[in-house]
DNA sequence: TTAAGCTCC
DNA sequence: AATCTGGAGCTTAAT
């Protein structure tokens, strides 16, 4: 039976922000705290009840027929606080951009359009849940209308049906109606039979069985006092049955098909949530947008564990390991891990029939790894480099991994921002892993073995396993096991393999560095103050710009949300109107390098003297690897003093670094994907790109390219891989903005495969909603069908250049794996450490360098085969910094 | 926590 | 009529 869920709008709200123990205000000032508690107790309905239709009922601000018909109504009510009043409005536009209904009817309560609404849905067949915090509404459940009331705090339901009533009350339905035209309700000012309450009524109604039969023969009421109030009360009684009859007929036209829930309107959802800054709304939000794809069935018996648990306790048990042989195990460490201070390990769980548990205070490692590596079997997880990381760190042979539940994923869907195990269940599964835990911590003593971990594990183990089982067959289904099964998983054990090797880096050097900078920005430091004529912070774009443009009135450019940009094109252009400019510029230059290349890296020198970054594997929406802790994919290379940051990364010794990054791959993919004649010419016959972009363009040979039509062509290129505007380009390579636009129009006359390659991009993200690359990763682009001119256009740039930078992404990706087995297999001594989104560096044996060289160009030339051929720079050198 | 600024490809 | 180059991470100031 379809479920309708009928909310009474005002009710729960109300409820919900008494229920907030305390108030919720936005930094401008709005109060949200009613809208919070409603929203946690609709996702609460959702997840409890799941129902395919919904509508939240309203009062109108008029008064109603029945305030004509009787004054006091509804003012014995507290009237309703103004902070909680704002809010409705808000509330309502949530529910429009959730796309569930509000039904008001001007002169009706919202109980009568409660009670009309779920007349019609029972009698089409379906099961109405009326969400209210009114008891009145009793009085319109039947068999199949049930009520639900909220109970203490937001999240607890307390739900009616007629069986329950009559359990809790001895009342049927429309005798409820009676009970309360007897006894009153002075929230409501009705006034009831006076001095007849609950128990006096339920026992009338008891006797004679309803209010009509009371009222006709009084004369058989058995006490006397009660005889006579009702008899004096006979009309007032009428009355207050009346009005406390919920109205089932109130003139509404409505479909119940408009009642059925759709998918929200994301975009809009997302506005008002950031508005009201409802940061956790916001993030459920990021993940369900995106899954719109009808979630396979997946049954809650799926969890359930029937293998036998054994923790083992002492090395002697080891053996029962040889069970997981050939087997696909769940994989799981404990412990706290840092890649700069090592680990306290605790234990590792592994499942496959049967579930163990190693724990390392027991078992030593030497034992631990002698048994695992003579046993055969692959693992699977979630967020599983880790894991490899640290069995590398302690030289246990690794194992194949099978499934990792996090990449898998950020396959299936990029634009998601938290891939954490608990999110990924929350969202895939409908479940919280740590609710199922602490479900358990009641029963636990505080210190019993680690048999109550070993259960949380298998927990997590069948939540893995089930998200596992969606994942997989939506992968086939959506074509993504390219990307999937031939990039990323095979990829997890590199990006782990490269980051326990790390890079030399040498913190005597940075040491030496910093120290030179120092007094050289004390200096300039000196200077800015002295040119100011105060003493200020300079690192304070505020304050900076005041002294810049209000002080020394120097010109302002644009502005930005507090007062003037300073940033460094803005300084770039005042440099020649005050000697202070380019200080500043040389200032801010000097304390980027001393406080994020120099001391922002010295922490992050692991004990072996190397850095560990690590590399995420689900971070960007194009498919390219992210670093952080430290960051190395952007150590300063353009500027001579900051390049010399690199010296500090070195080979060790015996070794030396070889580097290669692919020649113009974003172009060259753009030629592969575009067809364009000209361009695969001019890469196929190793044309520099630029020059002969220059040359189509302004229609001269070749031998007349001058330098600055070079650069220009070249940031046309960049430009046409990016989606740049005219405005754009005429801002970047400093022309007019006609003439930046007749360099575009002539660039898509020259290539015209280009322009219809970007043009079909647009169509087809807007038809699918989604980009694609060589290797099959999606990118959802929610952006190219807002009506948003401003994000639309975003959406269409996104359309452009997502395939091209994907693409690159895939074939570097799957560089590195080519790279990494054939290292691994051959040269196990010289180890790929960094990947800089086209630039692959390898730590390689001295012995083996030409070996190395030929094994990395070849592999990244031939990790894909395109219409145009891939060429690599290579170099070799100690350190970075020479690696040029 | 966000915005502004800088670094890289 | 608008708008104005894609993808990242880290540090600082300011709230």
């Amino acid at each position: 039976m379809k479920r309708i869920a009928i909310i009474d709008g005002y009710s729960l709200i109300f409820r919900a922000y008494y229920a907030m123990q305390r108030p919720m205000i936005t930094s401008e000032g709005i109060y949200t705290q009613g809208i919070f508690g409603f929203l946690n107790m609709l996702n609460k309905i959702q997840e409890d009840f799941s129902p395919e239709y919904m509508a939240v009922a309203f009062d109108m601000k008029e008064p109603t027929f029945r305030h004509k018909e009787y004054e006091g109504y509804k003012a014995g009510r507290k009237p309703t606080p103004p902070e909680l009043l704002m809010q409705v409005p808000l509330l309502k536009d949530i529910l429009k951009a959730m796309k569930i209904s509000i039904l008001e009817v001007p002169g009706y309560e919202a109980d009568d359009i409660i009670g009309t609404v779920s007349r019609i849905a029972e009698a089409q067949g379906m099961e109405p849940l009326i969400f209210t915090g009114d008891k009145d509404a009793l009085q319109l459940t039947s068999d199949i209308t049930k009520v639900v009331f909220t109970k203490k705090g937001v999240t607890d339901f307390d739900l009616y049906d007629e069986s329950k009533m009559q359990e809790r009350y001895g009342l049927t339905p429309a005798q409820f109606i009676d009970l309360k035209g007897i006894m009153g309700d002075s929230s409501d000012n009705i006034p009831g039979i006076p001095g007849i309450g609950e128990k006096g009524g339920i026992e009338l109604l008891t006797q004679f069985g309803s209010l009509e039969e009371v009222l006709t023969h009084t004369d058989e009421i058995r006490k006397p006092a009660m005889r006579k109030k009702v008899e004096e009360n006979a009309d007032l009684a009428r009355l207050s049955k009346h009005l406390a009859t919920i109205i089932r007929d109130v003139p509404i036209e409505f479909s119940l098909e408009d009642l059925k829930l759709e998918e929200p309107d994301y975009a809009e959802l997302t506005s008002i949530y950031k508005k009201l800054e409802f940061r956790s709304f916001l993030k459920k939000l990021g993940n369900k947008a995106f899954t719109t794809e009808d979630k396979p069935a997946f049954s809650k018996e799926d969890l359930e564990f029937k293998g036998e648990k054994i923790g083992i306790l002492n090395r002697n048990e080891l053996y029962k390991l040889y069970d997981l042989k050939g087997k696909d195990v769940f994989f799981r460490m404990s412990g706290t891990f840092s890649h700069v201070d090592g680990m306290s390990t605790e234990g590792i769980f592994f499942l496959a029939d049967n579930a163990y548990y190693v724990d390392f205070r027991l078992v030593p490692m030497d034992a631990f790894r002698d048994t695992l590596n003579d046993i055969d079997f692959k693992i699977y997880g979630h967020d599983i480099k880790d894991h490899l990381y640290w069995l590398m760190k302690w030289d246990i042979d690794l194992k194949e991994v099978s499934f990792d539940t996090s990449i898998a994923e950020y396959c299936l869907d990029v634009t998601r921002k938290d891939y954490s195990f608990r999110s990924v269940c929350a969202d895939r599964l409908g479940m919280d892993p740590e609710e199922m835990m602490k479900s358990r911590e009641d029963q636990m003593s505080m210190f019993q073995d680690m048999r109550a971990n070993v259960d949380d594990y298998i927990s997590e183990g069948c939540l893995v396993k089930a998200l596992r089982n969606i994942q997989e067959a939506e992968i086939k289904e959506r074509n993504l096991d390219q990307v999937f099964y031939g990039c990323e998983l095979p990829l997890i054990e590199v990006l782990a393999a490269m980051e326990e090797t790390g890079i030399l880096c040498d913190r005597d050097y940075l040491d030496e560095f910093g120290r030179s900078l120092e007094g050289e920005i004390n200096n300039l430091e000196k200077d800015i103050y002295e040119l100011a004529g105060e003493e200020f912070n300079i690192k304070s774009t505020q304050q900076l710009g005041d002294i810049l443009f209000d002080k020394l009135k120097l010109p302002h450019g644009k502005k930005t949300k507090k007062g003037y940009s300073t940033s460094a094109d803005v300084l770039e252009k005042v440099k020649d109107d005050h000697p202070i400019v380019a200080k500043v510029l040389e200032y801010r230059n000097l304390t980027k390098l001393a406080s994020t290349y120099i001391e922002g890296m010295k922490p992050l020198i692991a004990e072996d003297g190397r850095i560990h970054c690590h590399f995420q594997q689900t971070v960007t929406q194009t498919g390219r690897i992210s670093c952080t802790e430290p960051n190395l994919q952007n150590i300063p290379v353009r500027q001579e003093l900051g390049r010399k940051i690199r010296k500090a990364f070195h080979a060790g010794e015996g070794k030396i670094l070889v580097g290669a990054d692919y020649s113009q791959i974003e172009l060259r993919v753009l030629a592969h994907l575009s067809g364009d004649d000209a361009l695969i010419e001019a890469f196929n016959n190793n044309e520099d790109i630029h020059r002969m972009t220059a040359a189509r363009v302004l229609g001269i040979p070749i031998e007349e390219v001058k330098p600055i039509d070079r650069s220009r062509a070249k940031a046309v290129n960049f430009g046409v891989i990016y989606g740049m505007s005219s405005f754009g380009l005429s801002e970047e390579i400093n022309v007019t903005r006609k003439e930046a636009e007749a360099y575009i129009k002539e660039y898509f006359n020259k290539h015209p495969k280009v322009k219809s390659y970007m043009d079909e991009q647009i169509a087809l993200t807007k038809e699918r909603g989604y980009s694609e690359t060589i290797l099959g990763r999606k990118r959802k682009i929610n952006e190219i069908s807002a009506s948003n001119f401003m994000v639309r256009q975003l959406g269409e740039r996104l359309a452009m250049n997502t395939p091209i930078q994907g693409s690159a992404a895939d074939i570097i990706k799957v560089a590195m794996n080519k790279v990494y087995s054939e290292l691994r297999d051959k040269h196990p001594e010289s180890r790929l450490i960094l990947q800089v989104h086209d630039e692959l560096i390898i730590e390689a044996d001295l012995k083996e360098i030409e070996e190395i060289k030929e094994l990395l160009t070849r592999n990244m030339q031939e990790a894909m085969e395109l219409k145009v051929k891939l060429l690599v720079d290579l170099n070799t050198a100690d350190n970075w910094y020479e690696l040029k």
